[in-house]
RNA sequence: GCCGAUAUAGCUCAGCUGGUAGAGCGCGUCCUUGGUAAGGACGAGGUCACGGGUUCAAGUCCCGUUAUUGGCUCCA
């Protein structure tokens, strides 16, 4: 007999030998029935699996990420079966889950896999279902392994295993298929009652751009049939979110053709909005203590030759612009750092100055690869809320921590709580893609470090993803796709001040270099309206939104009456708009809600003679009468509520 | 940049196997002057993204370009 050990620590006692399958019917049909992988001793593997010495379990459901994990991994496994049996001679790349589903990297000759054959894949991937293939797990040595594959003419299976060591290697079969594969899978493809092939997209085969492009099938399955219409469904809705669909029917931005790809035209409602987003950010600067700069949008070349984004970048970004007369260089300017550093250099800094806080919101133009443009979140130009403080050694620890403050206001005021920090640090291996010594790069990284366990923030660490002059601390979002982009960034630079000479004098009457941390807690305006919208579904609140209040009058006879109340709301400060269309009310009421405008207020006859408007709320409708006056306190005090634990 | 898809009125889209362009919304005019999510009539709007080709005939088929789009790669 063997001990078992279960996550809420009860111990139970089996014979040598039994399956986590086995231990689940021992505790109830159901979870028998719905068990999908179990982890031995912190392990997942499959439930066939037999246990032979004590140990702690832990049984995974469709509910557990590792349950979804097996289910997809298997359902990956499927398709390729699927695939090779519709496209004879298909090689296999890779086919992992993801987050949400899986993919498979396969190479099909000459064929093309299109949308188009979507559906015979699917009805192939469902015959295999109804056949109930059980999936095996077989270990070979590694000499095998490349034997069976290199027979297969399986080229890239083949290099994948000549890549691991020596040594046992695990495979997984089912009917006709066999997978190099570490696992954990189900124990049969009949589990699988519903599944979706959702993109076809090339993929460079090991992400290396120089070699082959594969094409790589997203898909998705589930257990059962009503999930995968629920998805779907969910996946419909979010497309309604989508900020380019919102912003064309809100009229918040556009792009033309003739001005040129990825670059936006900021429509009077959108520009409204990022005025205001603009605004609150200036006030909060302020009060820590922020100077406002402004610089111009072009640079010498020079100026990016000494900073070093010259070198890194000029390639492949916008060419310089030159001088008719004097054949003079200048670069759009992909960065606001350098012209800051020119203003740090004005007139010299004692150590009294800093730190030094330089903002602006500064428009910069990079030349992004065209493929990679999408609506407002990658364009070619855009404006950073962007600010470089320049302070002392001894100070970096304490500003990267109020700039830390600053983005979790930010964060706080907008209702952006599901956010990931990630810590981006040089990769070890491959220093030389990085400008600076190792003592700056160490002192930089630790000092993120331990700024984000002083402020508890939870943080992952990407190795090789800092920027190529320092480490960062970034802040990223999901847009209603579940796709992620980084908004806020703070990055500690100890090389642009060597670069450009940059000095204070200490209280030692010696020259120092100061350091500087570059940050953006939106990081652009365009993708973080983007991602403001798509949170929001265009119902902003009540304090950003362009226009707060619609005036809708029951008929035009009460036109003077609606302008007379919209000039006493814009008195008390209310963005007002009034609806005077020759329709009915309830059209009004209809198209303004559709406008996502917070709050109607309808007038009429018996509003005219009690001098009163009746309020609607977007979304709840009717909130009964008061006067104008009344209305306006209402609205503002709710504005003030919403800001008073932000703006001071 | 690479692989796949798409491009028809201001917007959303229809247009079957080729035979001289259609709807709804929006817009304009008129009727209606209304009470909490779509009142009615009439009308104007399109070199079917652009350039070639096949054909008696191309929105429709083929090629190229541009833009958009799902990914890949990249992202100061």
């Amino acid at each position: 007999m063997i001990k078992i050990t279960f996550p809420d620590n009860s111990v139970r006692e089996y014979e040598s030998g039994v399956t986590g399958f086995q231990i689940a019917e021992s505790i109830s049909p159901r979870l028998a029935q719905e068990v999908l992988a179990v982890s031995v001793n912190g392990q997942v593997t499959e439930i066939n699996r037999p246990i032979i010495t004590d140990a702690a379990i832990k049984l995974f459901k469709w509910d557990d990420p590792e349950g979804k994990h097996s289910f997809w991994h298997t359902s990956a496994h499927l398709m390729a079966e699927a695939l090779q049996e519709l496209y004879p001679g298909i090689q296999f790349g890779i086919g992992p889950a993801i987050e949400s589903g899986f993919y498979y990297d396969v190479d099909p000759g000459e064929t093309v896999i299109k949308e188009t054959d979507f559906p015979a894949i699917e009805a192939k991937v469902m015959e295999i279902v109804a056949r109930k293939e059980n999936v095996v797990r077989e270990e070979i040595s590694k000499a095998d392994a490349l034997k069976l594959f290199t027979d297969k003419k399986e080229t890239y299976k083949v290099e994948l295993i000549s890549d691991l060591e020596d040594g046992t290697i695990t495979l997984y079969r089912q009917g006709n298929f066999v997978d190099l594969c570490k696992g954990p899978h189900l124990i049969s493809v009949g589990e699988i009652k519903a599944f979706k092939i959702t993109a076809v997209a090339g993929a460079y085969w090991r992400g290396d751009i120089k070699r082959k492009q594969l094409t790589r099938l997203y898909a998705i399955s589930f257990p059962k049939k009503k999930m995968l219409d629920e998805y779907v469904e969910l996946m419909e809705e979010a497309k309604k979110r989508d900020h380019r669909k919102i912003g064309k029917e809100l009229e918040l931005f556009t792009f033309s053709d003739t001005v040129g790809k990825g670059l936006p035209l900021w429509l009077p409602n959108g520009t409204a909005l990022r005025l205001r987003l603009e605004d609150f950010l200036k006030q909060i600067q302020k009060r820590f203590g922020y100077l406002q700069v402004m610089t111009p949008h072009i640079g010498q070349k020079q100026l990016y030759v000494t900073s070093g984004h010259y070198a890194k970048y000029g390639q492949d970004s916008f060419q310089p612009i030159h001088t008719p007369e004097e054949g003079e260089e200048y670069l759009l300017k992909p960065m606001n750092c350098p012209h800051h550093c020119e203003i740090y250099k004005f007139k010299p800094r004692s150590y009294k100055d800093l730190p030094l806080r330089f903002a602006e919101f500064g428009t910069v133009y990079r030349y992004e690869q065209s493929g990679e443009l999408h609506g407002l979140t990658r364009v070619r130009s855009f404006t950073q809320d962007d600010a470089h403080i320049f302070c002392r050694p001894d100070q970096i620890q304490e500003e990267f921590l109020k700039v830390m403050d600053i983005i979790s206001i930010i964060f706080n005021a907008l209702d952006f709580k599901n956010f990931e920090a990630q810590i981006s640090l040089r990769d070890p291996n491959n220093k030389e893609k990085y400008i600076g010594s190792d003592e700056v790069w160490e002192k930089a990284e630790s000092a993120i470090i331990d700024a984000c366990k002083s402020k508890g923030l939870k943080a992952h660490v990407e190795l090789g993803e800092a920027a190529f002059y320092g480490p960062k601390l970034d802040f990223m979002v999901k847009d209603a796709i579940g796709r992620k982009w980084q908004l806020g960034t703070i990055q500690v630079d100890y090389n642009l001040p060597e670069r450009f000479q940059l000095e204070y004098v200490g209280e030692d009457n010696q020259k120092h270099r100061p350091v500087m941390i570059h940050r953006a807690p939106f990081g652009s305006m365009e993708r973080f309206v983007a991602v403001l919208i798509e949170h929001t579904g265009g119902k902003f609140p009540l304090w950003l939104t362009p226009n707060q209040v619609s005036i809708l009058p029951i008929s035009e006879r009460y036109n003077d009456y609606a302008k007379k109340v919209a000039a006493d709301l814009e008195a008390q400060d209310l963005r007002v708009t009034i609806d005077d269309r020759n329709e009915k009310i309830g059209r009004k009421i209809r198209d303004n809600e559709l406008k996502r405008i917070p709050y109607m207020i309808i007038v009429g006859e018996k509003e005219e003679s009690n001098g009163e408007v009746s309020v609607r709320k977007q979304g709840e409708g009717d909130k009964g009468s008061m006067t104008a006056d009344a209305f306006a306190k209402m609205i503002n005090d709710e504005v003030r509520q919403m800001t008073i634990s932000f703006i001071k």
